[in-house]
DNA sequence: TCTCATTAATCGATTTTTCCTATTAATTAT
DNA sequence: ATAATTAATAGGAAAAATCGATTAATGAGA
């Protein structure tokens, strides 16, 4: 079906509301004759006569009464469209669908989360937590619009800005013979049972990669389904693992059973980063989230 | 404000349905370069991004979609219009604005319209009784579709078509000498008080033509408001005067203190014809109404 | 890792549409 | 009668929409 064209609506709308061919074109910004084709044309595809015309009078029909009413709905539709894109919504305000991995979430959020939503008070936040691969899919599928990440991890063609660094720490069994003293480099360990968690989780690799281990078939038993199960292995005595900085600090991690040392080796062992889409609309909201967040890190919340 | 055309409009509500820009592009019988620029002008127009593209994958942003939604909304409002004017409604259905003049209207339309009624059970009569002169003015303002008038009468821009043809009778007070016999000739009548209806009324000047008589300046107290006080004075015995046939007909007219005698004058001396603008646009339903008209009187009913 | 296929964007040319100027025919007002 | 007003029309110019071909990015499969 062809439809009519918006030009015509206008012109319908103008010279019904007007009753006069030449100021209705005025008002249209176009000439007598324009509207006067612009007008046939409508009625030959609506295939009805919209309006009587003699010299001295210009007198709609029932329809075209009725059509320039509809004309009119659709006209102010149309113009409500362009009001509601063209208001430009402030900078991080309305839905934003959030993934964080479960290794920063429990730590990180409750950190900063207060402060980003007193800064951004418009700001709705949907939150979801998952590992890695898990949000990777849902940012590639459009079901997120950004996530929070652990470097390095390969993002593919997502875009990333990294907002904090962070070092890991060796958590040992109370009486651990390294227990007491200063840091530990991966060497004194060789000998240690190190426990990670389940496959899936990037800390898992990142942990490997600061001790310089290759992956190592675990027994499922002494795979951890999330940092407090894996601190509770290690009170138990069956291993030691590794701990990244924001869950050391984090009062969820204090455990009376539990040792704490820093791992002596260079450089940050793990970047917190966000995660988007390259082709992401309102890339500056995130960059302006990103800058937030590490600034919030920085001076210690 | 510039608006969005609808053409761009269908263009998005494929691709959001869609996620594919060359299948939108065949869905709107168009290329994907046409689709593509298409979409990109739209979104120039409302100054914001409407669509995440990848060469994987199109991902409607919120705002995207919002207008995705209204597009489908405007452009099934916009079918929804042609649709509406391209329903041929059948002959002589809806509303009609229908003027008579009160020396037709009251007994012609209780004699015609049960049957037009019976005829056309979807036509929606709205009726107007009032002189020529007003009748005539209401249709050139549109007030009316169609009047019914006595000719002769001048009827500037109008159309018309004669439906039936009345000859007059001269309405005498019982016992007057002329009271009985047959027909009775104009130039019997000169020596009578001829009463007429006031100023406005054409039967007026019809009578007075019929009777060669120049208009004569009545006193207004012999100047009837309508035919039934006419025929009150005439029975009252203050003069005579004419009707036409169908008064003649009506049973309205019987009194007891009248008689009746045709006028001996050549020729029908008023037709009733249906009267209309020139521009009307459904002249086809206003024939089909004299026709019917001309055929129940024909008839007698 | 290297094609091959798919996809949206881009460019240049062409067709279509829109629009304007000038004029006409009908009508009204003076 | 004469001038002014009005909507329609014709012809040409300007603007736009559209197409075909190409490009660049990406993903799939060998």
């Amino acid at each position: 079906m062809r439809l009519p064209s918006i030009r015509q609506l206008q012109y319908l709308q103008a010279v019904v509301s007007l009753r006069h061919f030449a100021q209705a074109a005025e008002r249209c910004h176009v000439t007598q004759s324009t509207l006067s084709t612009g007008i046939q044309e409508l009625e030959g595809l609506l295939g009805a006569q919209l309006l009587e015309r003699s010299k001295r009078k210009v007198l709609p029909t029932p329809l075209g009464l009725a059509m320039a009413d509809k004309a009119e709905q659709l006209l102010s539709l149309a113009a409500q469209m362009v009001e509601e894109a063209q208001q430009d919504r402030p900078l991080l305000s309305g839905p934003l669908r959030l993934g964080v991995i479960p290794t920063i979430g429990p730590f990180l959020l409750p950190q900063v989360l207060p402060s980003v939503r007193e800064r951004f008070p418009q700001l709705e936040l949907y939150l979801v937590e998952a590992e890695s691969a898990v949000l990777l899919k849902k940012l590639e599928e459009g079901d997120l619009d950004c996530a929070i990440f652990a470097l390095p991890y390969e993002l593919g063609r997502m875009e990333s800005q990294v907002f904090a660094s962070e070092t890991f720490w060796v958590a040992l069994p109370k009486g651990h013979r390294l227990a007491s003293g200063g840091p530990i480099a991966p060497a004194q360990l060789v000998d240690d049972e190190l426990l990670l968690l389940e496959e899936g989780h990037c800390l898992r690799d990142h942990a490997l990669s600061a001790c310089h281990r290759r992956d190592l078939q675990q027994k499922a038993a002494f795979q951890g389904t999330s940092l407090y199960t894996l601190i509770e292995m290690v009170a138990g005595g069956q291993g030691i693992t590794f701990l990244p900085n924001m869950a050391v600090n984090s009062a969820l991690m204090q455990h009376k059973d539990i040792e704490l040392r820093p791992l002596a080796e260079a450089g940050p062992h793990r970047e917190l980063a966000l995660v988007w889409r390259k082709e992401y609309y309102r890339k500056v909201d995130l960059e302006a989230l990103t800058a937030c967040l590490s600034e919030l890190l920085e001076n210690g919340v």
